[in-house]
DNA sequence: TTGAATGCTGGAGTGAACTCCAGGGCAAGT
DNA sequence: ACTTGCCCTGGAGTTCACTCCAGCATTCAA
């Protein structure tokens, strides 16, 4: 069959990958936001594309302001298996909404900004 | 003269005014953000109209996630006066461009999200 | 006049999310 | 044999932005 291995990823790739540090990672894997990672004979982790795959979610998560403490709830659903998956829905959707306040209120935050900006600058002529 | 002082607030008032705690505001006065408060006979703070709308841009400037450090920065600079324009635009419009970065990151994840939502969906019949 | 509400100070504590460190293992090049 | 690089663990430390507390003063309505 295949003489070439499954696509494994050593720490340093999936740190090159994610952008996660090796510290967050492992950090990661303790509380339970990763499942427990394989390991090669030596105990070294090497991550599988759905550990990577799954930590594109956890980024995407992450950088919508999702607490870890959500994410981690999240990944329990997805173990737990099929019967989560409108717990997973409600899940998401209400993050969902909470991302486009963010949106929102930023944009008119913005405003407000660009307006003092406009006003420095009649000012300053 | 005026029968009415002119319009000053107690710390309860300006809570309600700009959703700030009041250990929040005493936070904000010990280290710089807010320049020394106004005080009554009794010591107890009283708040200017000035305050209150400098308030409003430490609301706006916090929501938009500009770190506490920085927005110290632009408070100093207007304490300097009017030769730290040039400055106050620098640095608000290098926040402008972070916010849109946000915002526009934000949107991407969002549909990210969407996708996930969508999937799942499928998934559920 | 009394008791609830509001406020004060200085300093300690909190929670979230990492980040760093000491002390060590293993593998490959020179 | 030795150095270099990558990785390991458990636990301590850090940063940020508050938030809470003890102990006390003042204000105000009933």
């Amino acid at each position: 069959m295949g003489a070439t291995s499954v696509s494994v990823y050593t720490p340093r790739q999936v740190v090159e990958e994610t952008g996660f540090s090796l510290d967050t990672l492992r950090y990661y894997e303790r509380i339970g936001l990763l499942e427990s990672i394989d390991r090669n004979a030596a105990g070294q982790r090497r991550f599988t594309e759905k550990d990577v795959g799954w930590l594109g979610m956890v980024r995407c998560l992450r950088d919508t302001g999702m607490p870890v403490a959500e994410m981690i709830r999240f990944a329990e659903m997805i173990r737990e298996g099929d019967h989560t998956v409108h717990d997973r829905i409600a899940l998401l959707e209400a993050h969902d909404r909470r991302v486009q306040e963010q949106v929102e209120n930023l944009r008119e935050r913005q405003r407000a900004i660009r307006n003092k900006i406009a006003y420095y600058r009649s000012v300053a002529d």
